[in-house]
DNA sequence: ATTTACCCGATTAAAATAGTCGGGTACAAT
DNA sequence: ATTGTACCCGACTATTTTAATCGGGTAAAT
């Protein structure tokens, strides 16, 4: 439990990997796959997916690739999680949930502070601190 | 991602369930399971686990059940979180993991950062501060 | 003895995550 | 124009993790 996903470890390791290049160059997306020895189309998914977000910009056709588009250090860590995997809790009754315990569930307010509490860490760091520490 | 387990929560709602009760009382786990549409022999599995574990303390027989054991107070979440998933990280590489990416992985250590926060956090809040918040 | 309630390993089911496949579109170079 | 490279994307399958079930026990009060 409490685990990050591949995806959001593969978007990480891309994104610090295209950081260590020269702005504005373009790296493929089997390039940063094949050094990584990670599934080519699952970073290839992940990719479109930051793309579509703005937080890459892609390149297409011949001698394309990726490059960074987004200020890294203006995206929070709670943010960039919910933008790869959608909304962030603990327990799933927080935002969709038929739980059967929904209406006799004794913990769910304090389990929620703890939630909070996991969401302000994360909002104040930034995937920049990620990509270059 | 970042989900805790039924399991844990199950735990929880027990523990807060015979927390209300006069100390020394008994409470079976299908009287628990009833109360919280809880399935029953997954619970009676959680509250095995925190017999072996010294949290509750079995009755066996007739007129048995389970009491709290432990003090509440003392044990503090990580711990908790420990006795009943095993080891906590948000990536698999801090423990098991034959990761096919452990050496090449650039954000381990970065992510090693967050992961000892989150512990921190954790260790800051005592099961107690759950069962009856 | 009988009944109640804990004990526990083995198994199955369901859900979440990870990875694959196939058929597209954009565009630079020739 | 054609070819080749690289992005795009929905549908699908496999794997792993989590959740739940089953079956055959043991302890103890009445």
């Amino acid at each position: 439990m409490l685990k990050i996903t591949r995806k959001v470890e593969y978007a990480l390791m891309a994104l610090r990997h295209m950081q260590e290049k020269e702005k504005g160059a373009v790296t493929t997306a089997s390039d940063i796959a094949e050094r990584y020895t990670i599934p080519n189309e699952i970073l290839a998914k992940t990719m479109q997916l930051m793309a579509r977000e703005n937080i890459v910009e892609a390149v297409q056709g011949p001698r394309g690739g990726y490059r960074i588009k987004a200020d890294l250090e203006k995206i929070n860590l709670t943010e960039f999680f919910e933008t790869l995997e959608g909304p962030l809790g603990l327990m799933d009754c927080y935002f969709d949930s038929e739980c059967v315990q929904i209406n006799c569930c004794t913990i769910r307010s304090p389990i929620q502070k703890i939630n909070d509490n996991l969401r302000n860490m994360f909002s104040n760091m930034t995937v920049q601190e990620i990509t270059s520490a």
